[in-house]
DNA sequence: GTTGTCAGAACAATCGTTCGTTCAAGCAAG
DNA sequence: CTTGCTTGAACGAACGATTGTTCTGACAAC
């Protein structure tokens, strides 16, 4: 069915390697304008497509790349996703992506199977901060770059968001507000995101001496109904926090929810801040002061990057570490003076 | 670096073929145990992976499927593409996404890009009422399958929701609130969605000999600004509708706006009913009155059907329509009583 | 008339798998 | 001792594209 070159030749009366290096341009042109006009006006005629697999086959390129995310409904890899396959599709690259749900043994059989189809690299945004996985991944020597999330210590293959300044700018945020009792809703300690927005919760609390009780940092997750729980955990206390920073959007809407649902009101009896700015993306986030993240140019520049690495291009050694920026909306606002 | 069948058989003294029949199971089996163990060692220990690329060039099947739709960016889209992707992994197909973000040009682009990479099949959320792009596919025979949008006319291979029972239950909800002005932001009349669900307003409204003037259909969009845009024309209207049934969550979300910026409310003054329940993915739809469409379970659906097809398995030639559901919220109540 | 040069095109090996065919050896039957 | 069958494994031709090398004339120079 489909048009070969070898087909292409027998009908042009060439051999088909004449046909190759007309339709690929051969720089040493050695092919005459008349056979070259011939197999042009062939080729367009049967409406030649090369076949990419023969093709990667034989020059061990295959243009295709893998890209490991949780999961592609969560909006925020979506755009993050988005920016990817945008810078890819642009250098003529395809995309293979793979689901995870964060496990780790599907994260092993996805770069397993992507491997297996000869990708020429790999994304991955399932970074943990101890991935034996990346590890085995950079003893090989193969090429990838991790985005969003890095090892620990972080390697320079990798794209990420300024989450330490991110984490520090909520924060101060909160205290010029007034605040005293900032509590934080955590993400997981096992990825860098998790970790680094603590460190800079923790950083600042302490910079201005305020109190650091470790019942104002209560692990939420990343998900709505994580930062539900974690704020009826906060609530329940004794004295509870006139702020929160949460450590993304979706947790900060579960905790505006519970709050709500105690018959409280933020921002007037607690402010929130989130991360991510997943506004466009996400109604109730439309009012959140949030710590923005530009998802799509992340995408792009860890595209970029990867082509730069599979291409043998040199890269600094160093991370590409994405500024952020804070957003101040309506879940802010002043503390409230102690009754 | 990575071990080959030829390499493997050198180390075992055998030829290639044979380590083949060993690692594929042929079913013919001719090959003695002892041979086998060998073989079967030597593979585990040289960690060895079957090249992908290779293996598709000489049996004509890549095991990839291309995906194409509009943005993946759109939660709709993504939880979609979710259920696609997981049955095709369970199946061992990997998938290739490609945006057009609704742009013919980039359509047959992308499908040309994919047939080029020698994909099994196409997988296609993109198809308007009449789309030549996809009538060249079929006469080439080449294995697609619609889904969300199809053809007019409807062709077999299409997985789609029940636009029209959709539209009639919102209609009719509203009707039996006592609505009487019930007004339609519609979606693109060149896709199938748009046009069926405008049908299904079209068809209860006339039923119930409700007026229908072209005034109270105005073209939306699928995207919020545009249900925004519609809603700011219906309220300029000399005699505003009471109802609302807008073409999907977005444009009603729009549209919710627009209504609580003009100072009226949501369901007192003005009801609202969107389309597929994207309410775990939009925060604000929470409240929303809606149509809802298995979404994930439509792309699984999606990917089982273009894997018959691919297999050349008998597939049923009617196109599979997936059954909505109304879910009555927050967003519509007793139509007002007039001043 | 021989040699050299050069353009234009053919040739052939290769990438890693697959699979129909062939082959060799062993053994039983005639 | 030949013939035929079975079993286990090798052989080799694809698949379609790429690319270094070789070949073939034509033409010019000596």
């Amino acid at each position: 069915m489909a048009m070969t070159l070898k087909e292409l030749g027998r009908l042009a009366g060439v051999h088909p390697s004449t046909v190759a290096r007309v339709l690929n341009d051969d720089p040493h042109q050695r092919v005459s304008e008349e056979v070259r006009t011939r197999i042009v006006a062939l080729a367009r005629e049967h409406g030649y497509q090369p076949n990419h697999l023969a093709r990667s086959l034989r020059t061990k390129r295959s243009f295709v790349v893998g890209t490991v995310i949780p999961d592609i409904a969560n909006p925020f890899f979506a755009i993050l996703f988005r920016g990817v396959e945008d810078a890819m599709a642009a250098s003529g690259y395809s995309v293979i992506m793979a689901n995870t749900d964060d496990d780790v043994a599907r994260e092993q059989r996805s770069i397993a199977m992507l491997r297996g189809r000869q990708v020429d690299g790999l994304l991955l945004a399932t970074a943990r901060r101890h991935d034996p996985t990346i590890e085995a991944l950079a003893a090989a020597e193969f090429p990838f770059v991790l985005v969003n999330r890095h090892t620990d210590p972080i390697r320079g293959d990798a794209v990420i968001p300024d989450d330490h300044a991110g984490a520090v700018a909520a924060v101060e945020h909160l205290i010029a507000l007034g605040h005293r009792r900032i509590a934080h809703i955590a993400g997981s300690d096992e990825m860098s995101t998790g970790h680094t927005r603590r460190q800079g919760y923790l950083d600042t609390i302490k910079r201005h001496h305020l109190p650091a009780d470790s019942d104002l940092m209560v692990p939420g997750s990343y998900r709505e109904p994580g930062g539900y729980a974690a704020m009826r955990r906060l609530l329940d206390l004794p004295e509870t926090p006139t702020a929160v920073f949460a450590v993304n959007d979706l947790a900060a809407a579960g905790a505006i929810r519970a709050i709500e649902e105690a018959g409280l009101q933020v921002p007037r009896d607690i402010s929130i801040v989130g991360f991510n700015d997943l506004s466009a993306a996400i109604g109730t986030a439309r009012l959140l002061t949030t710590v923005r993240l530009p998802l799509y140019g992340m995408g792009e520049a860890a595209a970029e990057r990867l082509r730069a690495r599979i291409t043998g291009q040199p890269v600094a050694p160093e991370p590409v570490v994405i500024p952020v920026e804070l957003v101040v909306r309506q879940s802010t606002g002043p503390a409230p003076v102690p009754a």
